[in-house]
DNA sequence: TCGCTTCCTTACGTTGACGTAAGGTTACAT
DNA sequence: ATGTAACCTTACGTCAACGTAAGGAAGCGA
């Protein structure tokens, strides 16, 4: 189906995202991401798929304030799912585990979103607070301005 | 005009916050907070005013995931912006300065809003994401349902 | 094959945000 | 006056998330 994709060294990766080698290393040490393959020699070789998964990581820590470790925790719940979907038509376990599985991550997902949503409410109590600041200063900008002209050569 | 507020002990603060005394000691040596005062005996002595500075310094922590230097400089630009406000119809520094001083201010304030605004963005498209993934899954546990009961006993 | 760049692993260093322990002082109820 | 709980300062410990340096192997264009 998928011709073979492009495979992305080290660097690539890092270019793309703005991320150094340690990073990747790190990130793999821990269990959050690994390379698709490695060429003979040993250097790690990375795909999109790592990409897109590397960019989610990106947003949750630098502009959500995720940990590394409830990040990892989401996207476990992801790959489970994913799986979970693969072998859904395919081969089957046991109809009783596979429903534990899904009511799990259906229990994961709803406490993510609860937390998203809360998150996104202070996030809209510190913008209409700094709107709001912005309106007065600029109001008082304003104001400033004309008693500047005023001032200077008034008509 | 205020009647002389209840002066707060650390414990006080530290228990309506969730937070612990060495939090405060940190928080206070790296300049984001101060006590109103101290006792003869030099136990710190604090006011309502810090703790609204705490709770919002905790959700800047928490919820938004900034760090405490990025709360810091939003708190100072906060506070001069108060500070301008206050000598503003009082004593009168040259209007020059007063207006570059408030440029800078709502320039930062546009800069935060647009980090917020960013923020959220991403927050909607995690959102989004999971909401999505929440959806297929409850699906999955439908239709498991309904095999699993005709499995049992049919009708 | 040579030279240069990229990459490997291993391992110690660093920064932020506190935790925790020590040794002594203050506040307050009895 | 006294016990004890809360507080003080000083200082070392800790954990996450990498940075950085060392010494060597792999890739690759000329």
């Amino acid at each position: 189906m998928e011709q073979a994709e492009a495979e992305l060294s080290v660097e690539a990766v890092c270019q793309r995202l703005g991320l150094t080698a340690r990073t990747l290393h790190y990130y793999e040490e821990i269990g959050l991401i690994s390379p698709k393959s490695r060429t003979s020699g040993g250097h790690r070789l990375y795909d999109e798929k790592v990409v897109g998964k590397l960019e989610q990581i990106v947003r949750l820590k630098n502009h959500l304030g995720y940990s590394l470790n409830e990040i990892r925790h989401m996207l476990d719940v992801e790959s489970r799912l994913d799986q979970i979907r693969l072998n859904a038509d395919n081969a089957c376990l046991s109809e009783e585990i596979r429903r534990s599985e899904l009511e799990e991550a259906a229990d994961m997902l709803r406490s993510t979103l609860s937390q998203i949503q809360l998150k996104m409410q202070n996030l809209q109590n510190m913008k209409n607070r700094y709107e709001e600041k912005l309106r007065m200063t600029e109001k008082a900008l304003e104001t400033k301005k004309y008693t500047f002209i005023s001032q200077k050569g008034s008509e």
